[in-house]
DNA sequence: CGAATAGTGTCTCTTAGACACTATTCC
DNA sequence: GGAATAGTGTCTAAGAGACACTATTCG
C-alpha cells in the first residue's frame, strides 16, 4: 500500500482521505454472477446390447417473478458487498447443485445497458463442469424450479462478405434446450468484422423462445469456449466419473464438439491424459472394456 | 421480453412490477474498467548500420491522489450508469490515446473484496493493441501523468510439488516496467493446483514496487494472454504499421514471446497472414527488404 | 571486400487424419 | 456364428524445428 504520510492536493494523508471518501457520489450498477453448469448424462439405452448415448446438459431455473416470468434463466444472483466475485459464484453453485468442490472458470462479463429491465445489471458469467454421478440437484429459493436441459448449439448459416479492407463473417447459431416438459430455443448471430487490420466480434440475439434476458448469448458463448478448451486442455475430465472407459470419454468429446471422431486417433491423442487400471466394465452384453482414470500429472503445454 | 399480461405471486403485471422495483435494496459495488494499452516502439539504433531494436510498451498513469498516491496505475475509470462496459473501455481508450478505432478485447473481471481501499470495486480489464505510428498520447484529467513503460515479464522460479491426487505448480513472475525516469517492479505468484481432477489457478502479488492496487496481477495476466493469443491468432498485426518488413514482424513476436525465433520457420508460419507489396525499405545501410501488409482474408481456424 | 541483413532450400521428427484390421464377450 | 464393442497397426500428408546456404546493398 502507499506511503501513509504522503499528502494529496487537498493536504490530506491517506488515512484522512479514506475516512472522508464518499462512495455514494456516483450511481452504481448492480453486479451479478451467472452460472453455466454443464454435465453429461447417460440417456436410455436403445437395446440391452447397445451402449447408452450421452447428452450434454445445462442447468436452468424457471423464473417465478418478473421480468421474464415463466421463462428459463441461468442460475445466478447478486454479488454481496462483502464477497468476491468468485465467492458469489461458488455460493450460487453450492445453492444449485449442493456441491462444493467442482471445476469453475470465469467466462466473460456482460455489461450492455439494457440487459435487465429492472435496473442496470452487469453480470459475470462462470462455467462449471460437473460429473453427473456426484450430482444432486437442490432447488433454489427465489425460483420456481431448477431443471436440466439437453443443450445443442449448431451453426446453421455462415455468410462471408468481402469488403475493401477485410471481410464480414456472419454466423447464425441455433441454440436448443430441451427436456421432457419444455423446449426452448434461440438464434444467436455472431458477426466477426475484419476491417483495416482490426477484428471485432459482436453477438446478438435474433430470437429467443423461453430463454430469459440475454442468456441465450451467454450460453452460446459458453459452449463455444467449452468447444475450444476441450481441444487443448483437460477440462473434459471434470465431466467424467472417477473411472471411465475410453469410449465414454470419446462420447463426451463427440457431443461437445458435435462431430464424430476416429477411435484410434482419439486414443492416441488422449493417451497421455489417462492412466490404465486393472478393472473392466461388467454386464455389457459384449466385450468388456478397460477402465481408466485421469492422469493428474499430464502437463498442459499451452495454458497457464 | 416476457408476456406483459402475466402476473406474479403478488398479482402484479410486469409493467406494475417494474414501476415498483426498488433498485436500492442492496448495497452495490462500484464498477470500473482497467485498460492494458500495449504498443511496440523502435528503440535507438546502436549503430547506423544495425536495425533498431523493438520494445513492448504499456501505458501507465501516475496517481495524483490517494490511495497509492505517486504510484503508477493502469488507465481506467468508473463505468457510467448509462454506458456499456465496452463503451466505458472505448471512452477511456480515447481519453488516453486519442484514438478511436483500435483493437480491444475483454480480458478478465477482478472482483476481490479488498482490491481498492476506498470502496468495493469490481474491475473489468481490457487489452488494447496499438500501432505506435498512429499513436498520440493525451494526458488524463484526474491523473498527474500518463507515460509509456517498457514491460518485461519473466518466469524466474518454477516449483512443482506432487501430491496424492495431483500436483501444485507454483510459478513466480518478475514484472518490470521501466522508462527514463521510473523503474517499477513486482513479483506475481501464480499457483496452479490440480487435485482430484479439479484444476484451480490463483494469482497473488508477492511484492509490488510503485505499481498501484492489484494492477501487477492484471498486467501479468494480460501479458500471458497476449503471449498465448499471438501464437494462434493475428493480433500481432494490430501492433504493426500499415507496411512492415518480415524482420520487424518477427521482432514483435520475439519481444512478446521473449524468445528468439528462426527466420525461415517464422516466415513459413506467417506466410499466409501477409501480402507482399512492391515496395522496399530505403537507407538501411544494408540490403533493403521487401515491405508487406496484413492479409485480412487470412482465416483463423481456431477462434470464433 | 566485409558488415549487416534479406531471403530460400531441405532434412528430420512429430503429429493429425484416414483406414483397415484383429480381439473378445454375450446371446 | 453374429452382434456389438474393444483395441491396435500403419500409411500419408502436413507441420514444427534445426540448420545451412545464397543474395543484395552500403560503405
Amino acid at each position: 500500500m502507499a506511503d501513509n504520510k504522503l499528502r494529496n492536493k487537498q493536504g490530506l494523508t491517506e488515512e484522512e482521505f479514506l475516512k472522508n471518501y464518499d462512495a455514494g457520489k456516483y450511481e452504481r450498477p448492480s453486479v451479478t454472477v451467472d452460472m453455466l453448469i454443464f454435465t453429461v448424462t447417460n440417456e436410455e439405452r436403445k437395446s440391452y446390447r447397445k451402449l447408452p448415448e450421452k447428452a450434454l446438459k445445462l442447468l436452468m431455473i424457471k423464473r417465478g417473478d418478473h421480468p421474464y416470468i415463466g421463462q428459463w434463466a441461468l442460475p445466478g444472483g447478486f454479488v454481496n458487498i462483502n464477497e468476491s466475485l468468485e465467492e458469489a459464484a461458488r455460493r450460487e453453485l453450492k445453492e444449485e447443485t449442493n456441491i462444493d468442490n467442482i471445476y469453475m472458470e470465469q467466462l466473460y462479463t456482460w455489461g450492455d445497458v439494457g440487459r435487465d429491465p429492472r435496473t442496470r445489471v452487469i453480470s459475470t458469467s462462470y462455467m462449471s463442469l460437473v460429473d453427473s454421478e456426484t450430482l444432486n440437484i437442490k432447488a433454489n429459493d427465489d425460483a420456481d424450479d431448477a431443471k436440466w436441459f439437453t443443450v445443442s448449439c449448431k451453426l446453421y448459416q455462415e455468410q462471408k462478405t468481402v469488403t475493401q479492407g477485410g471481410y464480414i463473417l456472419q454466423r447464425l447459431f441455433e441454440l436448443k434446450l430441451s427436456n421432457e416438459e419444455d423446449n426452448l430455443s434461440a438464434i444467436v448471430k455472431v458477426v466477426k468484422t475484419v476491417e483495416n487490420r482490426i477484428t471485432t466480434v459482436e453477438r446478438e440475439i435474433v430470437e429467443s423462445h423461453g430463454i430469459a434476458f440475454d442468456h441465450a448469448k451467454i450460453i452460446q458463448y459458453g459452449i463455444e469456449r467449452l468447444r475450444n478448451k476441450i481441444e487443448y486442455t483437460d477440462i473434459a475430465f471434470n465431466l467424467m466419473p472417477e473411472l471411465f472407459t475410453l469410449t465414454e470419454l470419446q462420447q463426451v468429446y463427440e457431443i461437445i464438439l458435435d462431430t464424430e471422431l476416429l477411435k484410434a486417433n482419439f486414443r492416441r491423442k488422449i493417451s497421455g491424459m489417462v492412466i490404465e487400471t486393472n478393472e473392466y466394465t461388467k454386464d455389457s452384453g459384449h466385450r468388456p472394456s478397460k477402465l481408466f482414470r485421469f492422469n493428474p500429472n499430464w502437463q498442459n503445454l499451452i495454458e497457464a
